[in-house]
DNA sequence: CCGGCTCTGTACGCTACCGAACATATGAAC
DNA sequence: GTTCATATGTTCGGTAGCGTACAGAGCCGG
């Protein structure tokens, strides 16, 4: 609470309305979101939502076996718990801080009477839009492309959501989000380590070359920055 | 218009409050949907929304090299569109008839005027937070598990969407809502066959044995069935 | 009844990824 | 500085699905 002054840092926060800024900012609660925190069980009824500033969260199904997929990812650019104003409360998937850093929450209840009382909060129905986008391509780029492209759009998702260039992330967890073997993901950073893409030792991967990246990853990642710049531009819309 | 008589076969219409209903059934307009139409393409504005009531239409993502992948599959217990109340107007994907059928139809402007005048239309926002659960599993059963069992999966999301036990459906256009081979599919359609559990010639499908798909596919069936019963309970909600 | 089209079945080599087992390296703790 | 846990690199056989090519089978129109 001390060093994460800022909500505005959360672009759908920066971007609310006057009135509703005035109503929500006493009402926000500043969070550490540490590495591995679970924010919702699949489930469960959520008690908060969540507006990551400077850390990361991946929503992931885990499977019955034990075995996991990501289905998106969410930094400041997001919320976690569209459930709540979407009506179902839960979701069957869980939400997991892939990379350490503060946010602020918004208690349930509060979200819920101030969704209806300024009903058309377009900006969080456009945002769960761009949320749909990135699932979906999600699904479609699980189909066709190589794990190579996939690692290629899960860095390139990561850091956009990150200030500087460096994730602090062990293969082991990349694997678990992309929901295929560590040893899979290991090849493929070393392509792109003598590529001169990344560059990267025990837990930290820095980023050397976002354009190379972009120009080997699929269509997928494209597809989804454009929506994403699309529904909720810079400048706030209302 | 003449033989498709009843809007109300459209779970979503069904279940709306009294009011809207009385506001929306004289706007709604019947119409025919062949198999292969195309409801909205990628990006498009699009013009109406569409409530399936016979019909079945797929949401997929064309791929630049012309592959594809089905997002999310819709019958009569939804509404294709959701891009137009969820405030982006547009998408990147496509719909496409996938069972010929019938439907009804509601003009862009009107259901964005009804979204505001309504603004807390419960429903369409539950009924957009199953879609996406589909979407979701969609993108983990595309990781996870086997053409067998997403075939499974696929013909068992279709049935729940019609009348009856038989889908008009060949094996080539099977494969291209799944991402996968023609030749992938008849193998996977053998073993079913040879197995009793459904009996199939040129383009005709019908399933013998319901319980037995259910036995052989993965969990995401489950997940997504639940998740739309939970959320979209038969009784009208609201 | 014949020709042609569509739908389905089969075969073959290929590649990406899997599962498992193990080797090496690096940073932190004592 | 030694020890140890964690992170990364490598190998090997196995397999699901791909791309390609082609063969039968049912339906339609002439």
């Amino acid at each position: 609470m001390a060093h994460s002054p800022d909500p505005s840092r959360n672009h759908l926060l920066a971007a609310l309305p006057d009135a509703e800024w005035r109503r929500w900012e006493p009402l926000l609660e500043a969070v550490e979101m540490p590495l591995g925190q679970v924010l919702y069980e699949s489930g469960s009824t959520l008690s908060h939502v969540y507006f990551p500033t400077t850390a990361i969260v991946s929503l992931l199904y885990v499977m019955e076996d034990g075995a996991s997929a990501e289905i998106a990812v969410v930094g400041n650019e997001g919320l976690i718990g569209v459930s709540l104003f979407m009506g179902g409360e839960s979701t069957p998937s869980r939400a997991v801080v892939q990379s350490a850093g503060q946010g602020y929450r918004l208690a349930s209840d509060t979200i819920k009477t101030e969704f209806k009382r300024a009903p058309v909060l377009h900006l969080l129905l456009r945002y769960t839009q761009a949320l749909i986008t990135q699932m979906a391509q999600t699904a479609v780029c699980n189909r066709h492309h190589s794990l190579d492209q996939q690692l290629c759009r899960w860095l390139l998702l990561s850091l956009d959501r990150l200030r500087g260039d460096e994730l602090v992330m062990t293969q082991e967890l990349i694997a678990n989000m992309l929901g295929v073997r560590r040893e899979g993901v290991t090849e493929a950073a070393l392509k792109l380590q003598e590529a001169g893409l990344i560059r990267y030792a025990r837990g930290r991967i820095s980023v050397l070359d976002r354009t190379g990246l972009e120009a080997r990853t699929c269509e997928c990642y494209a597809v989804v920055k454009k929506e994403y710049d699309r529904l909720l531009p810079a400048t706030p819309a209302t």
